[in-house]
RNA sequence: GCUCCGUUCGUCUAUCGGUUAGGACGCCAGGUUUUCAACCUGGAAAGAGGGGUUCGAUUCCCCUACGGAGUACCA
C-alpha cells in the first residue's frame, strides 16, 4: 500500500442499538487503525432523518465505549454534511459526470414493470442522459450519475480478491434525490474522501455497492480507498442474525455478563485467524491484525466458544481490575452496589474466585459467601448438608479451629486429622463446611472460603449452622 | 430474474500442489478431586457433488447444488 497513515472508520446508522455483526466491523476498523498507529473515525450516518434517533447513537456509543473502541476526534454526522454533499453532485454535474433526470417515480416503476414483462434488466436507463439541455422541463429533478456504460468496472478487495462488475450491470445511480438531499452512494464517498479515509473495512454487503461507489471517485479524479469486505456474522442456526436469535446488541452481551476483553477476543477470531490462536490480549490483537487474515465466508455465533474464553479472560484479569470491571457490570446492569465490606471482601477473595467464573454473574454467584452476612441462611440443597450428624461434627470441629493457626497448611492438617479421627474423608466433611459457610451447595474451596473470611467470622458462621 | 460473494470436523478455523488434513470450543470415555469450575489422558468428528489441469489436488479452472448479499429518490 501507501505509506500514508492509517484512517479508517466505521460509520453505523443510528436506526437501532449496535448489534454485533456492527460491532465486530467497528472492532476490525478498531484494530486496524490502532495497530498501525493510524486514526480510528467515527461517523453517523444519520441521513435517513425518518429513522434516525439521538437514542440510537447514544446506544451505539455507549456499545462501542463498552467495547473500549475509542475513535479519534469527534463522532461526525454524516447529515450536517449535505451542503458539501450536494456541492460534490453540482461538481459532477459541471464537470458533465452527472445529470439531470426529470424522470418521475412513477415513470422509473413504469419503466421496470415493463422490462420485467419483457425480461430485459430492469435497471433503469434514463432519456434525460443525452438530453439537450435546452428540453429540460421547469420541474423537479434528481442528479444521476453518468455511468460508464461500456467496460467493466473492478474492485481490488484485500479480502474478497479482484471482484469484476460489468457496467452494463450498473445503473446511472442518484446522487441528489429530487428535494436536494444527497443519496447514501453520493455521501459515503464524499465523507470517507474528505475524512482522509485510507481503508475501508464493512460488511460484504456493500461489495456491489464498492463499484457504483468507485464510479464516483472515478469522476471525481479521487483516490480509492483500500477495500476489504468482511463476510456478516450469522446466527447460531446460519441464517441471518435477526430478532429470533436474541442477544442482538452488544449490551445484552454486556448484561449478560461476558467481559469485554473476552468479547473482543471472540469477535475478533470470528472470521479472522492467526494461525491457531485462540486466546489473545487485545495487546496481541492490535499487534497481530491483519487484513491478510480475514477469511471469506460467514461466521456464526457460538456462545460455547465465547463463554469458554470469558472464562480465560476473567482468570487472566489482574484481581483489582476485575473488580473494578465487576463494579461496572453492577452499575450497567442496576444492580445494587458493593459496600466497603464487600469490596474488600472481593479484594481478599477475587484469586479464587476469578479460577471459576466464565461471566460476571457466576462470579457473583461464587461469591455469595463474601457478599452475603450473618446468619447465612442456607439453601435448599445446602440445608441438605446440614443433617444433624453434620451439624453435631461442625460442633466438635469449632474448638479445635479456635486455636489453630490460620493458614491453608495448617487448617488442611487440621482437616485432614480431625476427618481421619472420625475414620472418614476430608471430602464428608467438605459438605457441610461448605453449607455452612457459604449457604450454598457449589462455592470455592472451603479452605479459601475460611482464609478470605477470617478465623472469626469462619467459626462464628461454623457455630450459626451447628447450632441450626 | 440478473449481478456479485461464499462452501474443510456440530461450531470457529489452519493448510498458501505432495500432511496419518492440524488446533480450539463443544461432545464422549477415563483420571485427579472438596462442590462447581479448572486440570490431565484418550476418543469420535471434515475437504458439498461432478468434471477438468497436473506425476500429484482441500489447494488452480469450469459446471451443478446449497447458502448469502445486492439489484430503491434506505443506509
Amino acid at each position: 500500500m501507501s505509506e500514508r497513515p492509517v484512517v479508517t472508520r466505521f460509520a453505523p446508522s443510528p436506526t437501532g442499538y449496535l448489534h454485533i455483526g456492527g460491532a465486530r466491523t467497528a472492532l476490525f476498523n478498531w484494530l486496524y487503525a490502532r495497530g498501525r498507529g493510524g486514526k480510528f473515525l467515527l461517523r453517523i450516518e444519520d441521513t435517513d432523518r425518518a429513522r434516525s434517533t439521538p437514542e440510537a447513537t447514544a446506544a451505539i456509543l455507549r456499545g462501542m465505549a463498552w467495547l473500549g473502541l475509542d475513535h479519534d476526534g469527534e463522532a461526525v454526522s454524516q447529515f450536517a454534511r449535505v451542503e458539501r454533499h450536494a456541492e460534490v453532485a453540482r461538481e459532477m454535474l459541471a464537470k458533465g459526470h452527472a445529470y439531470k433526470c426529470f424522470a418521475t417515480q412513477e415513470e422509473i416503476a413504469a419503466f421496470r414493470e415493463a422490462a420485467r414483462a419483457e425480461g430485459r434488466s430492469t435497471l433503469f436507463q434514463s432519456p434525460w442522459r443525452d438530453a439537450d439541455p435546452a428540453t429540460h422541463p421547469d420541474a423537479p429533478y434528481v442528479i444521476r450519475l453518468r455511468a460508464p456504460r461500456e467496460g467493466e468496472t473492478v474492485i481490488r478487495d484485500e479480502v474478497q480478491g479482484t471482484v469484476t462488475f460489468r457496467n452494463s450491470q450498473l445503473d446511472d445511480m442518484i446522487l441528489l434525490r429530487s428535494d436536494g438531499t444527497p443519496t447514501y452512494m453520493l455521501a459515503v464517498v464524499v465523507d470517507d474522501h474528505d475524512m482522509g479515509v485510507t481503508h475501508v473495512i464493512r460488511g460484504d454487503d456493500h461489495l456491489n455497492n464498492a463499484a457504483r461507489q468507485s464510479q464516483i471517485y472515478a469522476a471525481m479524479g479521487w483516490d480509492l480507498p483500500v477495500y476489504a469486505h468482511i463476510p456478516l456474522i450469522h446466527g447460531p442456526d446460519g441464517k441471518k442474525l435477526s430478532k429470533r436469535h436474541g442477544a442482538l446488541g452488544v449490551e445484552e452481551y454486556q448484561a449478560m455478563g461476558y467481559p469485554a476483553d473476552g468479547m473482543r477476543n471472540y469477535l475478533t477470531r470470528l472470521g479472522w485467524s492467526h494461525g491457531d490462536d485462540e486466546f489473545f490480549t487485545t495487546a496481541q490483537a492490535l499487534e497481530w491484525f491483519d487484513l491478510s487474515g480475514i477469511g471469506k465466508s460467514p461466521a456464526r455465533l457460538d456462545f460455547k466458544k465465547l463463554e469458554n474464553l470469558c472464562g480465560q479472560h476473567i482468570a487472566a484479569t489482574e484481581d483489582a481490575a476485575l473488580l473494578q470491571e465487576l463494579e461496572a457490570f453492577l452499575a450497567a446492569t442496576g444492580r445494587p452496589a458493593l459496600t466497603e465490606a464487600q469490596r474488600d471482601g472481593m479484594t481478599r477473595g477475587m484469586y479464587c474466585l476469578k479460577e471459576r467464573a466464565k461471566t460476571f454473574p457466576e462470579l457473583l454467584e461464587k461469591a455469595a459467601f463474601i457478599l452475603n452476612e450473618r446468619p447465612i441462611a442456607p439453601d435448599e440443597k445446602a440445608a441438605k448438608a446440614l443433617d444433624t450428624v453434620s451439624r453435631g461434627i461442625l460442633s466438635e470441629l469449632t474448638p479445635q479451629l479456635q486455636n489453630a493457626s490460620w493458614e491453608r497448611n495448617t487448617l488442611e492438617e487440621l482437616m485432614g486429622a480431625f476427618a481421619e479421627a472420625r475414620g472418614t474423608k476430608f471430602g464428608k466433611l467438605a459438605a457441610p463446611l461448605r453449607a455452612a459457610l457459604a449457604g450454598r451447595a457449589t462455592t470455592p474451596s472451603v479452605f479459601d472460603m475460611m482464609l478470605v473470611l477470617g478465623r472469626e467470622e469462619s467459626v462464628a458462621r461454623i457455630e450459626d449452622a451447628a447450632q441450626g
